[in-house]
DNA sequence: ATATCTTCTTAACAGTGTAACAAAACCCTG
DNA sequence: CAGGGTTTTGTTACACTGTTAAGAAGATAT
């Protein structure tokens, strides 16, 4: 995790007056340095480094605050959370899941894709958010082979 | 459930030979005559009206089955499954779900949008399937308001 | 000082999924 | 049509995940 990553945490909070308190900054300091998406168990476990025994809704508390906040995303189909990379917020997120490794990559659209958006629109529905999950290997694996 | 779906479950399965058994259309049934996503458990219990106390692996197993050839997707966001509406089989889904009353509308692309396409093709990323999630307010729920 | 926000803690619960093995059903071939 | 291999099921038991309730205690801001 860069440096530059936990300041813009800290000027995001301060400038929305939010609260960093140390299980906020704990979970982020984990699902921002991990290598792979963290599930709400594992970053709990983790948690016990800078926090001294935490209980779920601890992490629980703590990843909502992050999510609320745009700071990360939760991947549905793993139950997990990563970093979002972006330095704003969006309404829609995707990903490329690599099934042999679990690294992802995110991408970044700000917009759904017109084929879907037409759809949205002919239907009347009311987007809220939207994902994307991109299955597949990605090119280190399918290199390895 | 339209007789004529579950006559084109047989017809496939004849075609390829793959056993038709009581839990296989237990649930099969069970899922396309749902008005809603249903979850594992659900499935579970209504299989108890045509098998005698069914146990989860009995479920699983049947659930498997149908996502295998094709019959029915799970939508990862709700850990729900519903009915394949295409005869076709397909490599990605895309699903309207209405956070309200749970109705979830499929969309049927066969491609990937093109922004996406692109990102995947430029990572090397070798794609098996992928999902759309859209979440948000059907219009009769927002009629109702 | 007090109102508010956040955390800590305990506990319980609901949901999701699987391992392992025995029993039954099915299918092919002699 | 009998025997043997394969597929599928039935059954038990369990593990793990995800989530929330509720109240006490602490921190923070005005």
């Amino acid at each position: 995790m860069s440096q530059h990553s936990i300041q813009s945490f800290e000027k995001y909070c301060d400038k929305h007056s939010l609260r960093i308190t140390p299980p906020r900054l704990s979970a982020f300091k984990i699902i921002h340095s991990a290598e792979k998406p963290m599930t709400a168990y594992e970053v709990l476990e983790e948690m016990a480094q800078d926090i001294k025994s935490p209980k779920p809704p601890t992490a629980y508390r703590a990843i909502d605050f992050l999510l609320e906040n745009g700071f990360i995303h939760r991947i549905e189909s793993l139950n997990a959370y990563i970093p979002c990379e972006e330095k704003h917020k969006h309404d829609g997120s995707q990903f490329m899941i690599c099934d042999i490794c679990n690294h992802v990559d995110e991408i970044h659209l700000c917009t759904l894709p017109a084929t879907l958006q037409n759809r949205v629109d002919s239907e009347n529905f009311t987007l809220n958010h939207w994902n994307v999950e991109i299955h597949g290997v990605c090119v280190k694996c399918s290199a390895k082979k």
